[in-house]
DNA sequence: GACAAACTACCTACTAGATGGTAGGTTACA
DNA sequence: TGTAACCTACCATCTAGTAGGTAGTTTGTC
């Protein structure tokens, strides 16, 4: 708790810059060294191995994400707002380029050559995402102000690989627009409660800027 | 052409398994001289180096997807019906572990640290792919055969999003099953003409020209 | 047809530098 | 005095990549 304990948060938001740029295998000790400012022994002194470093971000990710996930439904009952909430976060993040993945996300992809304890926690990541998903989407069906179109669970699931998805389409174009094309339309569709109704509010669809796609 | 090229090919099959399986510094040269059986330096007598051969691979790769996107456009029509064909082809290949991940999207996730020649190819693949969807969902809409809820290109980019997505959670979660449990429901929506109508099978409503729902 | 040059595919042996990690010493501070 | 934080100096191993050699095939030329 002392102020001490600031490299060790330092070495921590480090790792993860450094692992949402290019995953568990794309940085080196070496790497957080320069960054911190302090030598490469320096490092194994907080976090005796690579694994250690890793699982514990990924532990207090995992943490602070359920953290702000109780702390929004504190805030807001809506389930729609909260679904809102939660993409905008994101979409705050890839636009200003603070943390433009999910570190989870993005670590799932390379699932197979992960060392065992970090891929757990990758995994309840996941599970536990999905399951904040699905418990406020149903809400939100139950009380009628969500449209689901199959089960609460399906659509969490749809839900979450769209995000995803979308994260790895703005790193893709280079793009931080893309992520609100797609995103923002699907929860349009699960606020329509009358999804036939073309003229159901005054800006429709909008988006109207597909001209992003950047270039290179 | 001669049978000699099998040996780069193997070169390129087991990279492309390796890749799949932990993205661009998740291999060495190493692991595929062991996988093809083979030295080290005759990998490098195939490819100089790692830049070429990873380039090769994903400029092959897209080669072979435009070549599929093409062929499936001359073997069927009906739109619904190709985005059906896209995603089985997914769908299959993650459940029989073949290849259970799109090099393109796996290597998009690590763009920041990829060498410059292997990112343009994988933007690539994300412009070319964006655009055949787009191109599909189109003619779908102009025809009546889909129901898009916004602009054909934000709906190609949020299929290719979730498929990705579905991907990453499949993974994520060691189960193929929720890729289907993804894009199920997603191609359902593009299909129903009329999602207003619970009764959407029997008709409903007249004008029903082209009912081709295709068939598989 | 003979023969040499050139080429292909592969090898052994090596390099410089990066990698994660260790041993043991120094400093500062409670 | 003890301990946390940090250091220098290592280490074995892995990394992509190079040098140079060998065997077999192809090709051009007389």
């Amino acid at each position: 708790m002392k102020n001490s304990s600031t490299t060790s948060d330092n070495i921590l938001a480090c790792a993860r810059n450094l692992i949402v740029a290019g995953g568990y295998n794309g940085f080196s000790y070496a790497d957080i060294a320069d960054m911190v400012g302090i030598r490469k022994a320096s490092i194994h002194h907080h976090f005796p191995s690579k694994v250690d470093l890793v699982r514990t971000l990924v532990a207090r990710y995992r943490e602070e994400a359920e953290l702000g996930m109780a702390n929004l439904e504190l805030q807001v009952s809506d389930p729609l707002e909260l679904l809102r909430l939660y993409a905008g976060y994101w979409e705050a993040c890839i636009a200003d380029a603070s943390a433009p993945f999910c570190i989870c996300a993005l670590l799932a992809s390379q699932l197979p050559v992960l060392p065992e304890e970090v891929g757990l926690e990758v995994r309840a990541h996941f599970r536990s995402l999905s399951g904040w998903l699905t418990s406020v989407l149903e809400r939100g069906a139950r009380h009628g102000q969500l449209q689901l179109t199959s089960t609460p669970l399906a659509e969490a699931e749809a839900f979450m690989a769209a995000v995803h998805g979308a994260m790895l389409s703005a790193r893709a174009y280079g793009d931080p627009k893309i992520f609100g094309v797609v995103t923002g339309p699907l929860l349009e569709r699960l606020a329509s409660r009358f999804p036939c109704d073309e003229s159901r509010d005054g800006d429709g669809c909008s988006h109207d800027d597909q001209d992003e796609r950047s270039s290179t």
